[in-house]
DNA sequence: TTGTATGCGTTATCAG
DNA sequence: CTGATAACGCATACAA
């Protein structure tokens, strides 16, 4: 163990230098991917480095390459199933191909997105991924003009400028209902929630559709945000009156989760027997056996991937506005009755 | 909307100056906290900033600040309930107190918490917050003499040096063995991981002890990672023999989830009729109808908010090396039996 | 291969 | 209150 004097504060190269007896630009060669330093040199200023505990001030380089390496994540509600297993994938991602993830909380109110948005820009981003909250257009296009790259996930609000990965929530939906009609569901309702998210959105809306050209209508509610106990309070809602629905499509595994424990806990609702259900995302809870719920999964490895990939390659700006769409497979699990 | 040209690059501090017809200090005084500046001035500089989209580059401002506005937060498996509702509440708070956390993951092998530990240094953190896995004492070190403040949650390895923020898990291990005891329980067995986390070993060993005190053997399995998968692997190893247990105390509501659904779905157990199950954390899921488990609450708000203002208050330094132990509260729910 | 000099975008200091 | 100038720590073009 080398014994390091505490001084309190940062090592600089300037210091490493005097330690060896060079210059300061033999420390950065050192330190710098690609430079041609002699093996003699190197090793003496990495003595010296270790010797002081000195690390490369990765602010004063981003300010010279004019690229910081950093990658802003903006999101609301991390702590959410889906949310958290994303954000974790894309720290992986980002870490994999020497990136690091800044993330940013953009819950609540709409001057929340904004800010968040900002930082993005004081911390010169070389890229921007948007998990949840609605920017706003005139800043993402800051964004875009700053030289950063951003991305939106599964926000397809049709702006032109940022990248777009999403999943195909019309054909999702559309499966949804001709699943629980081939189970036999005659009364179906959807289980939606106030956010009001354009996935969300489409994944109703389509459902709906498809219900329509089968003739049969839907009930739709939305209790509250995106959450367990919005779930739960849609079955109690639904299920109380007489006329209760025998087939229920929930547009997240969350809300799944809660509109199940509402049927069996509140009403002594057998699933699936009385009550087939489908949800959307397919988190860890959604195999779980107590739930063990038929829905479908967002492929969140392979989109954490693609976008990783995406600003890996330096010459990804071709892929600048693009979108692209990931299939959401259903997993048959046993909330559904087997056709 | 004002016309922005596509620059395709970051506006600086002087091009603002320019075409507001003033000086670069008189841009840089605008956006600093506590500069004086005249009215007219900032309306002249703010309307420029806004026109061409300038933001300041915080990179450069750290450079001469010394401490650079950055929290890092390490972590393995953010996506764990209790590790991202921890996540989320530490991201808002560095948020409300004008810091931004840097996410980085530490999962896996032995190099990766130090490599973690490397880009805090790198990024000139201000504080560095380790949620989990095992940072080297030695790089520990070279961060607080870089000026750093180091915080440790729930790892309380007895290291000198940084701040750790714990949780009672003594008090919690052997209040969780009277409950049991209370409850009737005879045959009682502890759920735990091979991750071997300090704090987890504590509850078990706390555990342990209050029975030893009472006279009773307690059998310890440890089937793998702390995650659903392995508190359910732990039920089929406990609950497939004839010696069944009656009372079961799980280090982490994941495990004992995996746990209560393997009692119930693969041998038919009522709980808490023939088995009482205690878990620990409060994660979400310990709330939801399925599981209704007894469990102890982390205060999780308490702790980030702790957090939040030892980074927040500029006079925190006494704090280093200092010790916080919050107490884990009982949470009453259906996993056992009324006393 | 090595050292010297310059510039990156800021803020702090000092004159005016 | 305002403007000029010197740092901050680093990478690089250029000269040796």
């Amino acid at each position: 163990m080398s014994e390091e004097k505490p001084s309190r504060s940062f090592v600089s190269a300037q210091q490493v230098a005097e330690l060896a007896g060079v210059s300061r630009s033999a420390v950065s060669r050192t330190f710098t991917q690609g430079a041609s330093v002699s093996d003699t040199m190197r090793r003496k200023v990495q003595q010296a480095a270790e010797e002081l505990g000195y690390h490369v001030n990765h602010l004063a380089r981003s300010l010279i390459q004019e690229n910081s390496r950093i990658v802003c994540v903006i999101g609301a509600e991390i702590n959410t199933p889906y949310q958290a297993r994303m954000l974790e994938a894309l720290v992986r991602g980002m870490q994999r191909i020497g990136r690091v993830a800044m993330v940013i909380n953009s819950a609540g109110d709409r001057g929340s997105a904004e800010a968040a948005l900002r930082q993005t820009l004081n911390y010169r981003a070389k890229a921007t991924i948007v998990l949840s909250g609605a920017p706003p257009a005139a800043l993402v296009r800051t964004c875009i003009n700053s030289g950063q790259q951003v991305i939106l996930i599964n926000r397809d609000d049709h702006l032109d400028g940022p990248t777009n990965v999403v999943v195909d929530n019309d054909h999702a939906g559309r499966e949804a209902f001709h699943m629980l009609q081939r189970a036999g569901c005659r009364k179906i309702a959807v289980v939606s929630s106030t956010a009001g998210t354009p996935s969300l959105v489409a994944r109703e809306q389509a459902f709906e559709a498809a219900a329509r050209e089968a003739g049969l209508g839907v009930r739709i509610v939305r209790p509250g945000p995106t959450s367990y106990a919005s779930g739960f309070a849609a079955g109690e809602v639904l299920l109380s009156g007489s006329d209760r629905p025998d087939g229920a499509f929930c547009v997240t595994d969350l809300l799944a989760c809660g509109f199940m424990d509402a049927a069996r806990f509140e009403f002594g609702i057998d699933i699936p027997g009385e009550l087939c259900v489908i949800g959307f995302d397919d988190i860890d809870q959604a195999s779980w056996s107590s739930y063990a719920l038929t829905t479908f999964r967002q492929p969140v490895e392979d989109m954490a991937g693609h976008i990783t990939s995406l600003i890996g390659d330096p010459a990804a700006d071709s892929a600048a506005g693009q979108r692209t769409c990931f299939h959401a497979l259903p997993v048959w699990r046993r909330s559904v009755r087997p056709k």
